[in-house]
DNA sequence: ATGGTAGTCTTACTA
């Protein structure tokens, strides 16, 4: 019998650069696992001993030099359960582990996009809704397993009206477009994904994991977006007692854009 | 109002 799992994703910008605000979440939230995006360190240079010394001994990584990277911080013992490139372009954007008790967390980092939403004039924007695609295949692979699944991850895309500041002002804003919507939308069905999120705070609720750094007052304007997200199988779901998002994090100082999301996962 | 800020491979790229 092990104790309830608490987990977080959180897309923290540079590692490097915010170490001491993940040992303020670590501190606050005290987290059995971390899932990482945007670490933005190549694997020969990640911080190993400063991220050992927050308390995790358990430490999976991915990077490339300067951009992408993802990384799962544990307490618990981990293995590594696999990895692969999206939409046919190799960079560090997946990892995963298994837990002793068997479940299989899959950190996910979805290419941003770009900022026009034409597949035709946007490689970038090409190669999101490439990356869903597959998304989608792969998760029709594992839709039948038994296995206890959870997917985290900057997935770039706030699917629900309720995830962003103005649905209307975002319908061809990349992030809230039908086509990225509809796809994310098919990569949930695919894989029998819960919004165990979404469970815990009701889609009626506003909720946002990003603000932009542009604003003048990123609080005061509030014109963010929900970007972060943790699913996991429908077998898994009735065990998430709880979740939040740590929306204080975008004020610390030097903050990354994205705050922590974090649920807890009872026991089998 | 087509800007604005932040991080890294820094005078260019990504987000």
């Amino acid at each position: 019998m092990t104790d309830r799992l608490r987990l977080v994703t959180w897309n923290i910008n540079s590692l490097r650069l915010r170490l001491g605000l993940l040992g303020r979440v670590v501190e606050e939230a005290r987290p059995d696992v971390v899932c990482l995006q945007e670490t933005k360190v190549d694997d020969a240079n990640f911080p190993m001993e400063a991220v050992r010394a927050l308390g995790f001994e358990h430490v999976l990584y991915r990077g490339d030099k300067g951009y992408n990277g993802v990384a799962i911080l544990s307490k618990r013992p981990i293995e590594p359960a696999g990895h692969r490139f999206w939409g046919g372009v190799e960079d560090a954007r997946h990892i995963s582990a298994r837990l002793a008790d068997g479940m299989v967390v899959h950190n996910f980092y979805v290419p941003a996009g770009g900022d026009i939403p034409d597949p035709a004039l946007n490689v970038k924007f090409a190669h999101k809704l490439r990356f869903l695609d597959d998304l989608t295949d792969w998760g029709a692979t594992v839709a039948g397993d038994t296995t206890p699944r959870v997917m985290v991850g900057d997935l770039n895309i706030a699917p629900l009206e309720t995830d962003v500041w103005s649905h209307k002002q975002l319908l061809k804003v990349v992030s809230h477009t039908p086509v990225e919507v509809d796809k994310l939308a098919r990569v949930q069905a695919a894989g029998a994904w819960t919004d165990v999120v979404r469970q815990v705070i009701t889609p009626d609720i506003k909720l946002y994991s990003w603000w932009s750094y542009r604003a003048r007052d990123w609080a005061a304007a509030d014109r963010g977006r929900r970007l972060d997200h943790i699913w996991t199988d429908g077998g898994l779901a009735p065990r998430v007692r709880g979740a939040s998002v740590l929306k204080d994090a975008r004020g610390w100082t030097q903050p990354s854009d994205h705050v922590p999301v974090m649920v807890d996962i009872d026991p089998a």
